[in-house]
DNA sequence: CCCACTTTGTGCGTGCTTTCACAAGCACGT
DNA sequence: ACGTGCTTGTGAAAGCACGCACAAAGTGGG
């Protein structure tokens, strides 16, 4: 750390364009479905719900892919993007929580997109340890050292009450997972290094509460125009 | 729509920082519990996991409420953040979809934070309608609208499969609710005006898919600092 | 072979976000 | 009263993200 290295840029996808991939390949997954072979940027962007020049923009940070004139063959792109979101190889995910959203989490099925494999669920109460949920055994939370390493757990899945989430990160940490997908609604302490990501209920519906009261306060007459949301 | 009017800024909180608002709230009762009367923007900051430059700008576009060399009163503040969050009132909400999912948001206790109250759950499966789901009979979904209407709903909670998605969001607007939190793995098209926010676990899942390959690519014996995954 | 048409890829201006750095302000001890 | 020490609130700078608008590049018809 001299002055800042001129950032080597190695393939800098930005941050906002990696959240929206997976909602492109959605897209294209139904088109494909729908017989679809080949798409334009307008046709793709309508069915993510974007804008046409910020899709060919996210896009062109892939590689150019697109033929002017045609648009995207599906089929190409599909695979491009799977590739590039690491897709194309299995990523084997622990659930720990096994309460009424581990279990739903568990029979999530097709578990979004091809690419990821459940492979364990634990839980600390004895009442639940050893039921079978989604055709998997629930293991006791003491084996998690022990399933991470033998069942290459990579991605670390935390449905736990608030009170344990740090707990479990911690030994997910420990035991060599670099990313979690934390449900709990708690700030999760790890190291550099570490991926977290959040998915919080409560913060989204005080994030449409703060909108919905924004609407309801200067509510006139004005305004009919509908941009005041973002 | 004229050429734009000069914005008048009403009270014009930006979207970054309203998102970070329920993280600190949620600091903030924490500390409460634990007892602490005062906290220094550091101090927040920590418990958020956010820069303290940072926080002090968010608060600061809610007026002036801390108290230079002592810090921020941690009651005030909360009653302030949940004011501005709308959460000093009531919001009805109703749950469309009694799948595991449905049902685990609908055990969700204490829903999040005080200020949402769950008025309704509807289904469109005979199987499911007439059952008792977190002391609440499960309605069909033909009676949507007269919930809306006779229980004020106004967050609507869609988890249904994705096929369903579109039609209930387009019941729920038409019957008036303008906010809406969608599980489903969708994009909803609704009009403008209407409120839309999205919790997607495969995309959450994929985003972390494409750090963790992206962290196993360049690792050859370089880059132990850290600082990669922004 | 060339022309008209379509659609991509991108340079550029604009506005939002983050971070730094510091002056202003308050509490407390003397 | 006054100085010392800490912490807030905020200009200003840097970094991102978005969307327009257009040149470049390909297709297909004549």
């Amino acid at each position: 750390m001299t002055t800042r290295p001129p950032r080597p840029r190695e393939r800098g996808i930005p941050e906002a364009t990696v959240a929206r991939l997976p909602v492109y390949l959605r897209a294209l997954q139904a088109l494909q479905e729908r017989g679809t072979a080949t798409v334009s940027s307008e046709g793709l962007a309508g069915a993510a719900g974007v804008n046409s020049a910020k899709l060919r923009k996210d896009l062109s940070h892939l590689g150019s892919y697109g033929t002017r004139g045609v648009g995207y063959e599906v089929e190409y792109l599909i695979y491009q993007i799977s590739r590039e979101l690491g897709l194309t190889q299995d990523w084997s995910v622990a659930i720990v929580g096994i309460g009424n959203l581990g279990r739903a989490l568990a029979n999530y099925g097709g578990f979004g997109t091809r690419g990821f494999r459940i492979a364990a669920l634990l839980d600390a109460d004895p009442e639940v340890v050893g039921r079978s949920v989604a055709s998997l055994d629930v293991r006791h939370i003491d084996s998690l050292e022990e399933v991470v390493r033998t069942k290459g757990v990579s991605i670390g899945v935390i449905a736990t009450p608030a009170g344990s989430a740090q707990g479990v990160a911690s030994r997910f940490v420990e035991a060599g997972v670099t990313s979690i997908l934390n449900f709990a609604p708690v700030v999760l302490n790890v190291p550099d290094g570490v991926d977290v990501r959040k998915v919080d209920l409560s913060i989204e519906l005080q994030i449409l509460a703060f909108h919905a009261q924004r609407r309801a306060d200067g509510d006139g007459q004005v305004n009919r125009s509908g941009l005041e949301v973002t």
